[in-house]
DNA sequence: AAGAAGTTTGGACCGCCGGTCCAACTCTAA
DNA sequence: TTAGAGTTGGACCGGCGGTCCAAACTTCTT
């Protein structure tokens, strides 16, 4: 080929504008139709069907855009979960909001645990933690209560994000777990394993997400309950 | 350059044997120190001073690479903590032997959360599986106990390692939470974000992850001792 | 009206990556 | 001695993220 550079009308410029705004929704549909690793710059050009200099200009770089998309779906999540009267049912709602939401975009799930200082993370804390305050949590409990809970809500997003990730539809998915649980099973006789390689298919993901944020729900209420009796994790000085 | 091929004494059988073992032990070596986004096959031949079909000889691919490198420290983990006779003692100490790894090894954190059905997973699923039957946790309430467990450990490391992966020394750490809690005080002056900020550099990491451990065991006794009464999530057929 | 200054656009180019392929080489067994 | 099996190293491929810059368009100034 070697440059032929055909200069036939190069570079009129668009009518429909091309902001970071609708850059970031872009990213979004190529993440929801061709998942993490279908996200490539140059995916999105032909997406947009315009240069990659056009998208450089407008965002920083691809952490930059994953981050953005992410920050994106979390914050429509945050922004309408929470508006529960009783501080427990709001969290629960959060929670399994926030699940949905990786549900239905798996790469969520991916991105919120790679980066902890990232925008959608700092809103997960943001609402956690103003509904551990109206539950009443003491202040040197309230960091340690709140790092469980938004933990466990990225740890879990990550994993079943990651499983949903590999097999596409319920059959898939049904006949996978149980070619996996055979071969564990075969691998290692110990009935835990048995059981665990049993539990694997059984089990509902929606349902036992829930029930660990009961686990940790419960755990936090009878923490604080207990009252600053406990191990003194903070010494006063 | 094009192709001048100096058949000079090429391939000549090295003395020293390169096993597949061999190359997971040069993968952890070339992890710890550079990073995981220091792991390149080309890397790592320059490590084995060999070429890259050797290694693709003995390897399926970078996946592959990579899971093995993770199984190899959580075996070791898993091998060592687990022999208190204390069911919750033991739960702590395997734990924070888990923590203690990832902090060690950040790219470990990073792996593990990324895909839930590899062996260094299954391991971990397996060791909390035999201490929650220990503890006596009933059989329906068995895999939600575990799966919140799980999730909770592999998030929290996964935040941890992150956390960890972009600043190397204490003190620079140290700035570098300062400045971002001044960022998202300044952007947002409700009080929850203050006292999120000033918890962000004053607590420490080791100690808040094993406090989620404790609310997570409060959680599962007062949930266990609460008996079948609680929400019937499996109805019996 | 016309030119100057600034902004937006698209694609050539760079260095690097993971993975494939195969000829050259060594080792073992008959 | 020699046929075959098991290793080894590097050339090669397509594709990636990111940089750079000239062309084209808009807006401002006079």
């Amino acid at each position: 080929m070697m440059d032929m550079t055909i200069p036939t009308s190069r570079n009129t410029r668009r009518s429909d504008a091309l902001s970071r705004d609708r850059i970031i929704e872009a990213t979004i549909e190529v993440l929801d139709a061709a998942g993490e690793a279908g996200l490539t710059v140059r995916a999105l050009t032909a997406h947009l069907s315009t240069g990659r200099g056009t998208i450089y200009h407008h965002v920083a770089n691809k952490e930059d855009l994953l981050a953005a998309a992410a920050d994106d779906i979390v914050g429509r999540v945050t922004a309408e979960a929470g508006d529960d009267e009783d501080p427990e049912r709001a969290i629960r709602a959060l929670a399994l909001a926030i699940f949905d939401a990786i549900d239905a975009h798996p790469w969520v799930g991916t991105q919120l645990s790679r980066e902890p200082r990232q925008p959608a993370v700092f809103r997960i804390w943001k609402s956690v933690g103003s509904q551990l305050q109206r539950l009443g949590v003491p202040g040197p409990a309230w960091a340690d209560a709140g790092s469980a809970l938004v933990n466990y809500v990225l740890g879990a997003a990550a994993q079943y994000a990651a499983g949903a990730r590999r097999v596409t539809s319920d059959a898939d998915r049904k006949a996978y777990l149980e070619t996996l649980a055979a071969q564990w099973a075969q691998h290692d006789p110990d009935p835990i394993v048995q059981e665990t390689a049993s539990q694997l298919y059984e089990h509902d993901d929606r349902e036992q997400f829930l029930a660990g944020v009961d686990i940790f729900l419960t755990g936090i209420t009878a923490t604080t309950a207990r009252g600053k009796a406990s191990r003194s994790r903070i010494a006063p000085s």
